[in-house]
RNA sequence: GGUCCUGUAGCUCAACUGGAUAGAGCAACUGCCUUCUAAGCAGUAGGUUUCAGGUUCGAGUCCUGACAGGAUCACCA
């Protein structure tokens, strides 16, 4: 039980001995002291008034009395209006911190025998990786590494779109503009390669569409007669019946792309422990078409086509079956969420997808709820806002998409810049100062984009948005170096800074209780990011944790405080704290630095 | 047009799920490096939470209706 709950408790107890009535355990609820009053936690007795049948001071009074002479954590009271203020002892802080500081643990919770799936990324293989993958992949990562955390086994799966008409005009344009060219010969990376010749068919396309029109056609008539699009079409016809030369160069393509993307993975820093390709999943769930059939949750249309009917559901009518029997993409997903259930006997299924497909989303989830997978309510879309730059959307064919390897090249870029105006490299041989520009850089970007919650669009100014100050990466970062070389020196002199090294302390410093208080919200913290799937909770805590440490730093003698076990406390303050951010940063998916 | 999401300081975002005088960071201004890393700390200024009603002890948060931005509503993916 820790002190909240012991604290409740006790309230529960002062309202059964002073007012004869028994409370629920979930209605007692303890909210921190805003800054500008004396105490740690505050209890609202407002709601409670016509149990206590007393004004609100006289109850909060009553309560608070009751608590300071039941309760040996709590130290003292004072009452405002109907709250009740509670200020806890400092042997207690010391206790819990005391706890924290020894439990090996932390920032990981107990297995709780779930398993999870985590689909993110899910890229198209016909363009490179951009800015609004790049909220996704960071996203995917972090809930997942999140949830892991909270206990769960986690599967991160990337569904690869590898086929279907936008991989074939990409392979058309090739074939007429390439003249064999490779990503060796040209050294280009494979991802973009693929993404050129994408853009160059929709160059060619839109001219042979004027042409068309010049000639006397309409333009939806020249949109499907454009020579190169008629053929796309057959090539996507020929692919699908197996054509050995058609295959061939999808094959060849697709393998550049698989290594410019393992590329741009292994710099975003995230990774997968399974791959599905829609190559391999496009025909599933034409089985389960005919099981809804049966089990009367679809229905037929005269013409043949198969439909699924959520009215009642506050949806619409929804075709799952094309009256020619071919698949829509709903039917693959539905056959794709059968499968990766089958692939790993998963409790919860967690899609990383744009908020676009919202309503894809929620009627995909009723109809396999309605047909009764045990999955059914284990199903999740974290839907997250665009990306939007200051000119608005981004858009490919218009060339105003923001390249992922661009971007985080100029992260990199800038981070390095930015350290040596401020002269910090000294020291630092260049492969550790490359490595350095590596961390603050994708630190920079990650913090940014992870810290406003996931279904906010948000804005990202190329010029303006990553900064090195306040509320950003490399703010905690720093926080962290400066713990570091604390240590160093700490572990250098030798200062016993274990928990005998402060044992029998009574005293504390405000600073020192304020950075204990938030130092023991991190597990709470934790859980309601996980519970959320938002990694902007953990983002905005260790930004909470870091300015209260620096505040600490700023206010406090370390070396200089002649008393050994203040000194020691400080020094294993300073280590629980760069431990808690080191951790939080992790499941982030942002390193830190020792030095900076 | 139907449905869904969003609207908070000049800008980018918070607000513990209905609690106190709505908080941070940028940008602006003022202090603080002879002391453990100034990528820091302290302070000043900045608000009718888009608007209008309603619910109650109490509303940025809940309900209704406007207004603004976005998404979606294909036998596309």
């Amino acid at each position: 039980m820790n002190l909240q709950e012991k604290i409740i408790a006790q309230i529960q107890e002062a309202f059964l001995q002073l007012f004869g009535h028994q409370t629920a355990a979930g209605e007692i609820d303890l909210q921190p002291t805003r800054k500008e009053f004396e105490g740690t936690f505050t209890f609202v007795v407002f709601p409670f008034l016509k149990i206590t049948k007393l004004n609100p001071e006289a109850s909060a009074n009553k309560i608070g009395e009751f608590l300071q002479s039941h309760c040996p954590e709590v130290k003292g009271f004072n009452v405002v209006k109907g709250f009740l203020n509670i200020s806890v002892n400092e042997q207690s802080w010391l206790g819990i911190f005391s706890n924290l500081y020894q439990n090996q643990a932390v920032g990981q919770l107990p297995a709780n025998g779930q398993k999870v799936m985590v689909e993110y990324s899910s890229p198209n293989t016909n363009k490179p990786l951009h800015l609004g993958h790049l909220r996704n992949n960071f996203l995917g990562y972090a809930v997942a590494e999140i949830l892991k955390a909270n206990g769960y086994e986690v599967i991160k799966a990337n569904l690869v779109n590898d086929r279907g008409i936008h991989i074939c005009k990409s392979m058309v344009a090739y074939k007429h503009l390439a003249n064999g060219e490779t990503p060796e010969s040209s050294g280009l990376k494979g991802d973009h390669l693929a993404g050129k010749y994408y853009v160059l068919f929709d160059k060619e396309y839109k001219k042979q569409i004027g042409e068309l029109m010049d000639q006397g056609q309409s333009e939806e008539e020249a949109k499907k007669n454009a020579p190169w699009m008629l053929e796309a079409q057959e090539m996507l016809r020929l692919w699908e019946a197996g054509d050995a030369d058609v295959v061939g160069l999808w094959k060849t393509m697709n393998t550049w792309v698989y290594a410019g993307f393992d590329a741009t993975y292994k710099k975003m820093g995230v990774d997968f422990d399974k791959f599905y390709y829609e190559s391999d999943t496009y025909l599933l769930g034409k089985n389960i078409v005919d099981e809804g059939l049966t089990k009367g949750v679809f229905f037929k249309k005269p013409n043949g086509s198969v439909w699924v009917d959520l009215s009642a559901e506050g949806l619409d009518e929804k075709l799952v079956l094309r009256a020619d029997g071919t698949s829509v993409y709903i039917t693959q997903d539905m056959g794709t969420c059968d499968l990766k259930y089958h692939d790993f006997n998963i409790d919860k299924s967690v899609y990383v997808v744009g908020n676009e497909q919202d309503y894809h989303f929620d009627v995909l989830f009723k109809i396999m709820r309605k047909l009764g997978r045990p999955y059914g309510n284990g199903l999740y879309h974290l839907s997250y806002g665009m990306v939007d730059l200051p000119t608005g959307k981004m858009k490919s064919r218009e060339g105003t998409v923001v390249d992922a390897d661009d971007l985080m090249e100029e992260m990199i870029q800038t981070a390095e810049s930015h350290t040596k105006e401020l002269g910090k490299i000294e020291g630092f041989s260049p492969e550790q100062a490359r490595e350095l520009y590596q961390i603050l850089g994708m630190g920079a970007l990650k913090y940014f984009l992870l810290k406003v919650d996931p279904k906010k669009r948000m804005l990202f100014n190329p010029q303006e948005s990553i900064e090195f100050q306040g509320n950003t990466g490399p703010f905690i970062q720093y926080s962290h170096a400066r713990i570091a070389s604390i240590l160093r020196k700490a572990d250098q002199i030798g200062v016993d800074y274990s928990l005998s090294g402060f044992a029998g302390l009574e005293q504390l410093e405000p600073n020192e209780r304020d950075l204990i208080v938030v130092l023991s919200d991190f597990e709470k913290k934790l859980v309601q990011a996980g519970e959320e799937y938002s990694p902007s909770v953990l983002a905005q805590y260790l930004f909470e944790l870091a300015k209260e440490y620096n505040r600490f730093y700023a206010e406090l003698p370390i070396f200089n405080e002649s008393n050994p076990k203040i000194q020691s406390l400080r020094i294993a303050l300073s280590a629980m704290t760069a431990k808690t951010i080191r951790k939080g940063m992790q499941l982030l998916g942002i390193k830190v630095p020792d030095r900076m």
